[in-house]
DNA sequence: CGCTAACCGAGACGGTACGTCTTGTCTTGAG
DNA sequence: CTCAAGACAAGACGTACCGTCTCGGTTAGCG
């Protein structure tokens, strides 16, 4: 019962120096795009080392990735459960739409580097694709009984949360809105 | 009476040249992916020079987006003309979805440049967003009689499409048949 | 009148530690050339710490050289001192010139080095340089009576040897045998 | 009799580019120290793209070498010509070394990289042994009569003078002036 | 015996330079 | 004025090495 964490030898891992990068990722990805960001202004910004970021990321969009993940963990899904625990799926989707205004642009920028590096795109779909799709199916539960046609409901709202984020439309409460209406 | 088409003094742009860079921007971007392909690798493959390619197209952007535009143009929306007449939904759904399987990656990187380009994403828009959105309208214009709804649906299902692309999800008739049957 | 060496509080600095790295910093020198060693790939080989080297050594350079410099007591000075007790000059400049085949790459490495380090340069005199003309100057003592053709001569023989070493030239028995014939 | 010289298609090579690099690589060499100078400084420094130094020349040791020739080129062995004309050993040897005291230190750098390659090697040769040695064999013709001996003098002066240089040693006209009074 | 001090291996850290790659512009001669 | 060819400035990328720092663990003398 006692506990068998044995370290290993060496330096641990820095958690400081981790934080510290996604952070600094996250902040520079929202204030300047994805594009403007570089794996030396993270490292500056960081007070890190480049090295330290290829040590334990594969390169800048992995890195940005883990950064904006590790955000909507805290600020999105954290607050988020309330709403699907209360079967509230208005306020479940206001919520949602409401948390992508600021990450939005950067997830585009993923999803094309999610086109040569398979690695990206698994990561993109299980912080921001399936947690959400979970979600979903877990509020039609009730409203609609028949498995198949929940499922394509779900991909049907999935998908109109992404296509406006990826046009860059409004993304707002009546949009939300207009999609329960037309559950009804 | 006569013809007022005057020429501009100096060599007339070359046709071949721009046919032969837009042809060699499309292989090289189905074949290799948008990441692999260069401006200069486009003007080699094209016998051009790269001052062509920046004399007629802002960017690499641009001229891989043209260069799709053409093909959907000739391959896709000429072929699905007959499908809309005819009022076919399940028709126009199949086309529209087995078109998106070979430019579908390409669309996603350009998805990622639109980000940091506004004339990148109207033109996305205007060449494989509304012409889609515009046909699915009239497909849904009987079946459809309220046009917020009318609207919505078109959102939804234009939505699901783009996301199975991006997510790189399977694009098939059994994904065309489940959209067509959950309009019922 | 006891022994009055006091011992330092602490674990006392291990010797065989020493003797690995010098051990292995030799032969990477040898086999590999000077720069393709790493303060990383000796303490690997040695099964030392990287710490356990720049507590003991200011840097790489002053590793080598105190490997080269321990190699070359061992094995130059040693047996040269017969030849030199000899007032035999033409075995001598046999075996000195013999013995730079080996570490000859390297001090030309360590030249370069020295420039920004004066502690390399004058470690550099004190092992290479110096010990060869003491012995050559105590070599040339009955030969030559005048001081000053005698320091001039010392030096032309040990530049002639440096710069064949420098640029790579054959350092052979044939070369010996002409720089005691030029004396005569 | 008309020139034949057909130039290649393309943007000739700018002459520009390349003296403001090696300009600036000469400067900073003599200034900084070779480790000190850096490809981007370089680059930097004469306003050129890195790139542009690596298509013409293949890294930094290449570089600097070039750039020490070409000033050697220019202030030395152009001024030096009068006093190899004229027979005049001794103002000679004033000339060569005093020309050394400025590029003596990136020489023994250069030294060091030539371990590792092998072309650095020969243009070192090529710019900086074999000219003063082909100057000393005209030299020393009417002195010394057997061409083994004059040989072995030859290599005896260079030696000396790199040697001085290489250890940082004065070299000065009473070093010139003794190396002269030895040959009597 | 425990205590303190300085050592040891391992390995992550901040930093710097390298050489490569791509973008978009500029400069030739030819058409 | 356009075209192909290709050199150019700019600057991000990912790698390698350096010398430092931080762990847990070891080995001595002293109390």
């Amino acid at each position: 019962m006692n506990e068998p964490i044995i370290r290993p030898p060496g330096r641990p891992r820095s958690e400081a120096s981790r934080d510290a990068i996604l952070d600094a990722a996250y902040w520079q990805t929202i204030e300047r795009g994805y594009h403007a960001v570089t794996t030396e202004s993270i490292a500056k910004a960081a007070g890190a080392g480049k090295q330290t970021l290829y040590r334990w990321w594969p390169g800048k969009a992995a890195i940005v990735l883990d950064a904006l993940a590790q955000k909507a963990r805290e600020r999105i899904d954290r607050p988020m459960e309330a709403a699907i625990r209360a079967g509230d799926l208005h306020a479940y989707l206001r919520g949602a739409i409401a948390a992508l205004t600021t990450i939005g642009p950067a997830l585009r920028c993923l999803m094309g580097e999610a086109q040569a590096d398979p690695d990206i795109l698994s990561s993109l779909r299980g912080h921001f694709v399936e947690p959400r799709c979970n979600a979903l199916r877990l509020l039609l539960e009730q409203r609609v009984t028949s498995p198949t046609h929940r499922e394509t409901l779900v991909e049907a709202i999935d998908g109109a949360i992404w296509r406006r984020l990826l046009l860059g439309d409004r993304l707002d409460n009546a949009f939300a809105a207009v999609l329960v209406e037309s559950l009804k």
